[in-house]
Formats: structure tokens, sequence, C-alpha cells
DNA sequence: CGGGTTTGACCGGCGC
DNA sequence: GCGCCGGTCAAACCCG
């Protein structure tokens, strides 16, 4: 078995990414990245290890190319389009579900929490809040601000189907604004709406982007803005994101994400179990882990990554980052396969 | 008119 | 018991 490093190769004439794995010649952080419970692919170009067990994928990433979504295409890869994303986000990060991860359980349900680059425009509503959309359909009902934090949370439940216990919840990581962290809870009791039915059931920011990625969608998203005066008051989004971070490099690295004390602290905040739920044995969690990377394929992740998943293919045209099968089989559900 | 968001009120869990 | 805090409810309102 290997400790998958990754190459990331910018395709600067079509604006596209490929990443590849590569053994890594540090043995140290090889060894730091055995376990792939979580995915980073992050703009750093620092080198560190990471702590188990989180696997890092780093990448520096052409300038003017922040990340933007991830689908899952029906071969089974990952790929993140990259066409129309205008936040300055440098990270995406992945979590399995508390099963693993020790992410805490709240009345017995399970909680997936996903933590991804917050779109600076996309899906907005006046309100500031960014919601990337996914293929079911997510009504608000609800907005708490949280102690500790300067951003708001949503609350989200599934408008799919009646009586679905399906929610989640919204919020900006509270050290890294330009994060989005994700908090699904209770798993749909119904199938996938199919995309037609997504989009008429869909929110009204998860209609605007759920079609495609284009300008439409954020042009629609940012001129949303309704009458209400006094929603501006927490608004998640407005301040330091749209231009904060740094810029990537328009050339190829690959490392292993280094985590500043916030970041880990904040990982803490909502993996707070991992490391009691972290386990050596390698293929204990393997098993584990690949079971609920299925799970969490099967919903809410896929969902989220799933833009375009019904009609895109990784043919690596546009602007698509095409990580390869080698990669994403780390998403099968094959717990068979060694590492 | 249907389905969305907003937002103050309400409720329950938890710590002191 | 009390207060804090997070999660949910529901009325009011918005929008296509």
């Amino acid at each position: 078995m290997t400790d998958p490093l990754f190459n990331l190769t910018a395709n600067k004439s079509n604006n596209s990414f490929e990443v590849f794995p590569e053994v890594s010649e540090d043995d140290h952080i090889k060894s730091q990245c055995s376990v792939f419970p979580r995915i980073q692919i992050s703009q750093s170009h620092d080198v560190s290890k990471c702590s188990p067990p989180a696997m890092a994928v780093s990448s520096a990433v052409a300038a003017a190319s922040p990340w933007g979504m991830i689908t899952n295409s029906p071969r089974n890869c990952l790929m993140v389009d990259n066409s129309n994303n205008t936040s300055s986000s440098s990270q995406i990060q992945i979590s399995s579900s508390p099963r693993n991860l020790g992410i805490k359980k709240r009345k017995g349900q399970g909680k997936k929490v996903v933590c991804i680059p917050a779109p600076a425009a996309m899906n907005s509503r006046s309100s500031g809040e960014v919601v990337p959309s996914d293929l079911w359909a997510w009504r608000k009902y609800g907005q708490k601000p949280i102690k500790g934090s300067p951003y708001p949370r949503g609350y989200y439940r599934c408008s799919s189907s009646k009586g679905c216990p399906a929610r989640k919840q919204v919020e900006r990581s509270r050290t890294d604004p330009n994060m989005l962290v994700i908090t699904y809870t209770s798993e749909h009791n119904h199938p996938w709406p199919t995309q037609r039915n997504a989009l008429a059931g869909s929110t009204r920011s998860s209609l605007s982007s759920s079609s495609n990625l284009s300008s439409k969608s954020l042009t629609a998203a940012t001129s949303s803005s309704s009458s209400r005066v006094s929603q501006n008051k927490d608004e998640p989004n407005k301040p330091p994101l749209a231009s904060s971070s740094t810029p990537p490099s328009p050339y190829v690295a690959v490392a292993v994400k280094k985590e500043n004390v916030e970041e880990r602290q904040e990982k803490i905040e909502f993996d707070n179990d991992v490391n009691d739920t972290y386990r050596p044995e390698f293929q204990l969690q393997q098993e584990d882990f690949f079971a609920d990377l299925d799970e969490l394929e099967d919903d809410s992740l896929t969902m989220l990554l799933s833009r375009g998943f019904s009609g895109d293919n990784n043919s690596g045209g546009g602007n698509k980052m095409t990580i390869p099968d080698v990669f994403s089989d780390f998403f099968d559900d094959d717990s068979s396969r060694s590492l």
C-alpha cells in the first residue's frame, strides 16, 4: 500500500487540472497521511505534515483559477468545475461520517460535515448566505447567530419530499471565512430527485446554480436582492471573501496541506472526536471508512459534489479538474481494495 | 398562488 | 432552578 500524494498539473491552455498520485519521498509525511478519511485540496504551497486521520492534497493552482465545484463523474472520478467560481477560497475538505471520524452525533443521529470553499457570490441571496447547491431541494427554515462566530448558521430541511428528515446546517468557518461548513443531519428517506425535479423544487438559490455554474447563476444569485433591510446585519460573506486570499501560483505543486493552529482548532471543533476514533489498524479503519464513504457518496456528499453528475463526464474539456481513477478509487465502495 | 426566505418566539438540553 | 445556547416553529413577507 502506498500513501498517495498527488501531483496536480495545471493545464493553462484550458484552465484545467489533473491530479495524479505520487509516492512521497517524505516518509514522515507519508506516515501522517495513511488513512485518508478526509481529503483536502488546497492552494497552499506549504508542505507540512497533516495530522491523522487527515489526508491532504495541496496544490498550487493557476492564478485566477480558484476552485470551483467538485463533481462526481459517471466514471467515479472527482472533477472540479473551475469555470465559474469567483471564490478565493483555497480548500476543499471532505469529511466522512461521524462513525469514523468521531463527529459528534446528536440524539443518535449521524452527522456528516463537509467543509468546502465558500463561493463568493454563487447562490447568494441578499442575506449574503452562500449555499452551495446540490440536487436535493432544501428549504431554509431558520437562521441563528452562533456564539463565538461572526457568521450566522442557516438551517435547511429537505423539501424534495414531504416528511423527509434530512437537514443541513450551513455556516462559515469562524477561522476561515472562505470555508463553508455544511453539516448534514439525518438521511433522506426518498430517492434522489431527478435534476428536473430538483430544479423544480429547489430553493431559489439552488435553482440558480443547480443548472450550471455559469454567469447566469451568478447573476441570478447576486441580483436577487430582497427588499428586506434588517437582514444585512449578519451578512456572512460580505466581508473579506472576494479577494482576500493569497493569489495562487500559476504552477504545479503538490504537497500536504499545512494546517495552521487555527485550522487545527477548527477541525477539532467539528471533528472533535477524531482522535478518539482514529485507529491505527488500517484495515479496520479502511472498512469503516469506505463503508461510510459509500454512504456519504450516496447522498449528501455526492449531492454536494454532483453538479454535472448526470451530464458531465471527465472528458477533460472545459474547466474541469479531472482526478484520475487512482485517486477516485478512494471513493469507491470497494473496501477490499488496498491502499 | 405556491413555494421560497426572514426573523422573532419558543422549546429543550446542558452547565453552573 | 436558572440562564445560556442551539434548533425549530410559524407568521409575515417576497418572488415568479
